[in-house]
DNA sequence: AACCTTTACTTGTTTTTTGCAAGTAAAAAC
DNA sequence: GTTTTTACTTGCAAAAAACAAGTAAAGGTT
């Protein structure tokens, strides 16, 4: 799978490689909602087809957003872990939470939960940014 | 054009309205680069089709993105303005502009403006949305 | 040891979206 | 009155996504 690089305006750039109906979702599950299985992310309501969501899979390892390893206590199962170009969206996707849930008026977002959110936006990223690192660290041992 | 709805997670949410290939980059045009005309969207560098600019265009009207209004000094020709819904996006656009910058190698963003974007983001974000609220204001006057 | 289940995919086909080339139509300029 | 500008539309080809089914290996069950 080749990604077409339209120019190299940074907003481009981050769509030509982001930028379908499902990577961002992914990323979604790994960032926000603990998810980090195939079948994590197939349970997904939005119901990602098989096919694309191993396509995805695919090219979000190699292009260094996700580390795919082995579950150590299951051969058959595959943990994907955000990497650190992948941690490193976490600004933007926060920003894309408190646009949706302003905007949708039937947003699964908690009122409360997004104001306190809106008043310490920082303080969300860093918290969610340390946890992923935290949990990309001691998983590092692990081969593949 | 309907526009479904996956789930009412923002970040789907957002996605649905606006993660095809095109619709951010209009917005883009229009937000960052002063851009307002059918003409000034088709001579963006990644080259968009005519067809696509259209339908987008009109999406982008229908769902409250964009108003667009005849320019009065040339009937033929029309402006499109950023609506409040589109002015609301330049945070995550931002974030957009900054992590593509940081990961494109060949980024056409330079270091030093970089750096001072993202030292003085929230000053960056607000004269830019205070720029297309004066923007939209200044030409509430004419119709359509 | 044989069978069933889990897990992670692949394959083949249909549908939808995008891309490309050309054409239209009305306002404006010359 | 002819050409140019501006904003589109139309028709067809190519690419991407969706859908349904199948495969294959590891693990668990009897």
């Amino acid at each position: 799978m080749k990604t077409e690089i339209r120019s190299h305006c940074p907003i481009s750039y981050t769509l030509d490689l982001l930028g379908d109906k499902w990577s961002l979702l992914i990323l979604r599950d790994i960032l926000f909602k603990s998810k980090n299985s195939y079948q994590d992310f197939l349970d997904s309501e939005e119901r990602i087809a098989t096919n694309i969501l191993a396509s995805r899979l695919k090219k979000l390892v190699e292009q260094d957003f996700l580390i795919k390893k082995r579950n150590p206590n299951n051969k058959k199962q595959f943990f994907y872990f955000a990497a650190p170009k992948a941690i490193e969206l976490i600004p933007a996707l926060t920003e894309f939470i408190i646009w949706g849930a302003k905007f949708d008026q039937h947003t699964a977002v908690p009122k409360d939960f997004l104001l306190k959110m809106e008043t310490d936006k920082l303080q969300f990223v860093e918290h969610t940014q340390a946890q992923q690192k935290s949990l990309l660290n001691s998983n590092d041992s692990y081969s593949d």
